[in-house]
DNA sequence: AATGAATGAGGTTTCATTCAT
DNA sequence: AATGAATGAAACCTCATTCAT
């Protein structure tokens, strides 16, 4: 499916609103106020309201799909470069993307009440993530870097845990760091540095080879 | 604010409904005829849907804080028995409440959009459960066993973050782990039994001396 | 199901709409406006429009149904008395219910476009007034005063198609018939007249004993 | 008015539509995907869709015109053979254009509703074929082969209703006749030939003298 | 001559709430 | 104290039609 530069406009603005109010109650007469276009364009151009919510969903799975094709190609480097890497750039990813992430996020919790087609995109595009970070633990207990027994699956949902988690609660970790008065980008470079560095740390001790490891090996 | 049977048993199926569809996606009338009331029984009771869920929340935090003050309580054990302690006590308690839970982080999504009401009842929580954490760490800390730099709202985001995470993503957790055909009960069971070794590995390993910190200290 | 008052107001107004503009063309604003209610009443009432429609039929069949029951019970008359008040009858019958015929013939014209239901008691009402008039065709074979083969559906089917034609092109049979300057009142009656004498002549023609018959019995 | 190939391809589909739902139940759209045609065609070659449903009476009234012509010119028949080859031709021809027939019927129902062009065009096709009726009967009567009074707009009438209400309650027809297992076809077949057979009895019935009138003659 | 994008009015239904009892 | 009838606003969607090309 193709949609067109109004298409994309209206997808963008449903997205913003979604993200903030929640599908059920965001209006089309919301959307198509801010979006600046008639009622009815929603349903002439996705056919209901259902429909574009899942033209949502297809868009941004099909862009983060081809951001993680790219990390892929991240050769010549060490695994826990590589490992760095990747968590730099879920972490990126997300906030970048807040929006849809929230939207994401709120569709989860009423796993195929709208539609199935949403939960297979987003089961699709999981697996995908999961499958690139096996590769490149894989490629580290290969060359010995890394301890044999990695739970990768409860790593990349500890990752994705935390940072919605994070940004759910944006206004209590601020308190609780006591930046509230910081501007929101301040807080923001706050929130991602510290979780870059902690999941660093968590990273490296969780793949890093135990005792017993090294010694057998 | 004392709540009757009646209206606490109205609170009861709001939650699962809220939990199933979200908050704007129920109806009062989706509530009224699984509670076999009458419609206007709610606008009687609570005065609004939005008093409705707001007295939802209030039930709850005051039952959740209850709890929170028994923790604290148990003495007598080792720091890092205290800790594995919290971590079982609140995987079990999320799994335990998992309707209330979802609700939650429905509301979390749209920070103030109904009442600030529910974001401050919900920060009070979030807060008094990292002072529990952090009185226990620092028992430790000051006995050495732990490491003097630990992160705690960032651990403590980071356990509930992820169980968040597997429960807004069961179906596909259960695909990961190949564990489709078993029962309800017998996956819970089994993410359970996975999160808290997971979290018991990752608390022990932020929060258990460094090398440096046991040499320079 | 019973129906209230309110309820019955408003079927009455709907098959009013319905007969003059047809279903789909009656809007339940109309119908509202007409009865002087809220719009959302045929809904609250009803449930929605088709099934305001249902109740119109279910409610008129009952009535119909009722009237034939009456039709048997007038014994003591010779078969050809029988005959001819029977005639009369049908032909009554469907003046003082115009509207509801019109609504009868419309919704045939798309059998089970909408619901099986008016079909089914449609249906189930010809098969009974069919009945009605073979019982009484028989009781005149049985006397040998009638012929011993009549075909009591179709001469059925040309009465009721026969009025029900006259019906619809009033302004022609009136145009035909020289009456139209007369009032409302006068050409009906001047249809009913005809119908009632054309009809039984018809009846008795098709009915009374051939000559072979005669001869034969 | 001349109607291309492309019009006449319209006008046949939306015939079909009408005949099936109704004019209101009918949209625009529902014509245009049918007929493979943008949405825009129907307002651009008929200027709207009541004036569609006018082009479409305007054609096939010219067509039913041109028929009736010819039924006229079949001389050199006896006055009972050319009645008979009358009704058998109006038979076939209702039975020939059974969507067209629908279309009038529903049309018939609201008179003058949308434009009184299509009950102009009804009346005079009627009359036409009245008179037509007339001029053979009034030939039999010439001879006095037929009874001087004969009501013949009520036996025209007659004729059309019954035709019409078979039509509109085949299944009906096809249980008390018991042949619902038939194809469509030999349903029709024995429809149409149930049909003849019953009203070449009925006109012989009411058009041959009355005893009284061949004494008197 | 013909198209398809776009519109605004109006369709039915559902909603939370109120009112009279 | 509790009910259920009733309401008006607003929801989503479809409609016939128009406009720019």
């Amino acid at each position: 499916m193709e949609y067109n530069q109004k298409q994309l406009q209206i997808i963008s603005v449903a997205e913003r609103l979604f993200a903030a109010k929640g599908f059920s109650a965001t209006s089309i007469r919301d959307i198509s106020q801010e979006a600046d276009i008639n009622v009815s364009m929603v349903s002439y151009y996705f056919g209901s309201k259902d429909k574009l919510i899942e033209a949502l969903f297809e868009v941004r799975a099909r862009e983060f799909g081809a951001r993680l094709d790219e990390l892929l190609r991240d050769l010549g480097l060490s695994p826990m470069q590589r490992v760095n890497l990747m968590v730099d750039g879920m972490i990126n990813r997300i906030f970048e993307k807040q929006c849809f992430h929230n939207v994401v996020l709120r569709e989860q919790l009423s796993p195929d009440r709208r539609t199935p087609i949403i939960s297979e995109l987003l089961t699709e595009l999981k697996l995908k993530n999961l499958r690139a970070m096996e590769s490149i633990i894989h490629e580290g207990q290969k060359l010995g870097i890394f301890r044999s027994e990695v739970d990768v699956p409860m790593l990349s949902t500890t990752l994705y845990g935390t940072v919605n988690q994070l940004l759910s609660t944006k206004s209590y970790y601020c308190t609780v760091y006591g930046i509230q008065d910081l501007s929101e980008e301040e807080q923001e470079a706050h929130m991602i540095a510290k979780l870059k560095s902690h999941f660093k740390k968590i990273f490296q001790e969780m793949i890093k080879p135990e005792l017993n490891d090294s010694i057998t090996s």
